[in-house]
RNA sequence: GCGGGCGUAGCUCAGUUGGUUAGAGCGCCGGCCUGUCACGCCGGAGGUCGCGGGUUCAAGUCCCGUCGCUCGCGCCA
């Protein structure tokens, strides 16, 4: 088909474009029919400008609706003070059609695509099985735009500073560490199959082997594990891996990547976000003490405060039960939280409970001296009062609330309670995007459920050198080469130095409980591969669309996705997954075992 | 796997204590309209109240089950 191909965009009309004939090829984004006269915004990438059609000459019109594809042919010109319409660029000026073609026509749409305050309203499910009306939008088009802006800026950082980009495998090799794989059943022997990567980490540290040195890629990576707002079944990051790094070689890169390129896109974009700073640095021990969490959101300073010591000998109960049984007593400050009401401060019980909290002791911090705090105050002497408040940093009309537990379990309530009174007053403030270096994680937790200690990063993490003589006699003090970046309380980032010598990588598999057997079955290859000349090596891996998210403030990771999936991991635009067929049932040599009935 | 929320017209929603023929705005269809720009005005069509069962003289409304979406927990080396 042969139409008129465009001279100008639609968004670029200006009072310069005055007297000259244009075409114009976009969407019929509005029709407004006054009878007598006849006005269309035409409607494309750039934006919108107005037509203005006779309605004598121009053929057609009746049988015009919205976003029909049009091309046109008209002449530029201004329009009178009155009609000027200041609220769009190109509202000075219309363009007065002498030909009208249509293109392509339109069914009546499920959604107003062509109003952006309604669109806000429409059901996510329907926006994406109808994705590509959703896409037509101005504000999805910038979603999109920035992300390719960051994958852009990303990969100018990189190929400048000598990095390859290398492609690596989407079929490859099931291992059940970790995430569930997602599977490809493998036609040529039945019974086998291949498992889509839960991310590159085996061929990036292979890639080093082969002397790459330094490389990166745009990988999707795909995880079958419930999905959340910020979790999506395939995904995408910046891969990357360094040969013969030092950690502050990655730490640099990354931090000086993440600012360049984030600071470029806000700048581009006119993002209502503050310019990304020098990323604070904490360790992992001083993340957990102050924060209560190895993701502290550090837009806001509230620092937990250890009471434990003053709770094993004080008067209330509770308090000196848990605390000489090993537990810890912590608390946390809430900035003029005094002045909830009991309603409240039951509602922060019961999301404290939810999280496995016993209860939540509350202390307001009111009267004339402070000492004349209520709630739990009545059970400390003068001096211990004053040693909390002092500690909390109490302030008049502040509320205190302390949780006593286990350390993990105490931790990972107060973590919570801290990110929830953040919300509550304010302290979120969704124009920064906080930063920072989370480093020196323990190599391995101990898992209660299996008794056994677990990476809590990966196998292929390197203990700290300092630390190594501990992996035998006391694994949880080993602390590993290992750096997240985390930006407001999410975790961004993750990498490390690996093991590159096979010795120590024998001794974390034994740590591990990996007998030689399963090692060989599944690390086969890769341990074959670091007994020929592996260099030392380390990477890291951010999230793209995680990235996208902070910087266009969405919470919803669909938001900065052409093509998400819906829960479940269904996507409703291709109905998939979808049954198959007899044959290709026949052709994989599977046969479906049916769940008994119950 | 578990918990909270939601499900009524194409879209977004309202729907009282269970009570007449289930409503509104937008969209759609028809008509009118020469400066609109979320055009306006007049008229019209459009409903398996997610699905199944139950209670009742009577169910969108109450009960039980179920499905879907969503947020969170578990999970996510």
């Amino acid at each position: 088909m042969s139409f008129k191909q465009r001279t100008h965009s639609c968004g670029q009309i200006r009072a310069e474009h005055v007297g000259q004939t244009v075409v114009l090829n976009g969407w019929c984004h509005r029709i407004r029919d006054l009878g007598g006269l006849f006005f269309v915004d035409l409607r494309d990438r750039t934006g919108v400008c107005q037509l203005n059609c006779d309605v004598q000459k121009v053929q057609g019109l009746d049988s015009l609706r919205s976003e029909f594809v049009l091309s046109v042919t008209g002449t530029v010109a201004k329009r009178t003070p009155e009609a000027v319409n200041s609220r769009i660029p190109t509202g000075e000026v219309e363009v007065l059609v002498e030909e009208l073609e249509v293109l392509n026509d339109c069914d009546v749409l499920p959604f107003p695509v062509s109003d952006e305050e309604q669109m806000q309203k429409v059901t996510e499910e329907l926006r994406i099985k109808y994705r590509y009306l959703d896409l037509r939008r101005p504000s999805m088009h910038k979603k999109l735009a920035v992300r390719a802006a960051l994958v852009s800026g990303i990969r100018k950082y990189l190929d400048e500073r000598d990095f390859l980009e290398v492609e690596t495998p989407i079929f490859t090799k099931s291992t059940p560490e970790g995430a569930r794989d997602y599977l490809v059943p493998y036609r040529l022997d039945p019974g086998k199959f291949y498992a889509l990567p839960q991310s590159p980490q085996q061929y990036k540290q292979l890639l080093m082997v082969g002397g790459i040195e330094r490389y990166y890629q745009i990988a999707k990576c795909f995880r079958d594990e419930a999905q959340r707002a910020d979790r999506q079944p395939e995904f995408t990051q910046l891969d990357l891996e360094v040969s013969f790094p030092t950690q502050e070689d990655i730490l640099s890169l990354a931090e000086g990547l993440t600012r360049e390129v984030c600071n470029s896109v806000i700048e581009k974009f006119d993002l209502d976000k503050d310019p990304v700073s020098e990323f604070p640095r904490l360790t992992y021990d001083e993340s957990m003490r102050k924060y209560a969490t190895d993701k502290p959101d550090l837009r806001f300073d509230l620092e937990i405060f250890d009471i434990t010591d003053i709770a094993k000998r004080c008067g209330f109960g509770v308090f000196q039960t848990i605390a000489e049984g090993g537990g810890i007593v912590r608390g946390i400050r809430y900035p003029g939280g005094a002045e909830l009401s009991r309603g409240q401060i039951g509602e922060l019980e019961t999301f404290a409970k939810e999280f496995g909290a016993k209860g939540l002791a509350n202390l307001p911090v009111v009267g004339e001296n402070p000492l004349d705090a209520k709630g739990i105050a009545k059970f400390f002497t003068p001096e211990e009062l004053s040693a909390i408040l002092d500690r909390a940093h109490a302030m008049h009309n502040d509320l205190l609330l302390f949780v006593a537990d286990q350390e993990a379990q105490a931790l990972n309530v107060l973590g919570r309670l801290r990110n929830l009174i953040g919300e509550k007053c304010g302290l979120r403030d969704p124009r920064k995007l906080a930063f920072c270096w989370v480093l020196d994680f323990p190599l391995v937790l101990w898992d209660q459920d299996s008794k056994r200690w677990e990476a809590s990063h990966h196998p292929f993490t390197s203990p700290k050198s300092a630390d190594l003589e501990f992996l035998e006699s006391d694994p949880g003090r080993v602390r590993a080469d290992c750096y997240d970046i985390v930006c407001n309380g999410v975790e961004w980032a993750s990498g490390s130095i690996r093991i590159h010598r096979p010795e120590i990588q024998a001794r974390v598999f034994q740590l591990l409980g990996v007998d030689e057997a399963t090692q060989q079955a599944r690390f086969g290859h890769i341990l074959e591969a670091f007994r020929m000349g592996a260099p030392p090596h380390g990477g890291i891996a951010p999230g793209i669309d995680r990235l996208a998210m902070f910087l266009l403030g969405e919470e919803n990771i669909r938001e900065v996705m052409a093509f998400p999936k819906i829960g479940g991991g269904y996507d409703p635009l291709m109905d998939s997954p979808s049954e198959i067929d007899e044959s290709q049932w026949d052709e994989i040599g599977l046969a479906l075992r049916k769940k008994p009935s119950t």
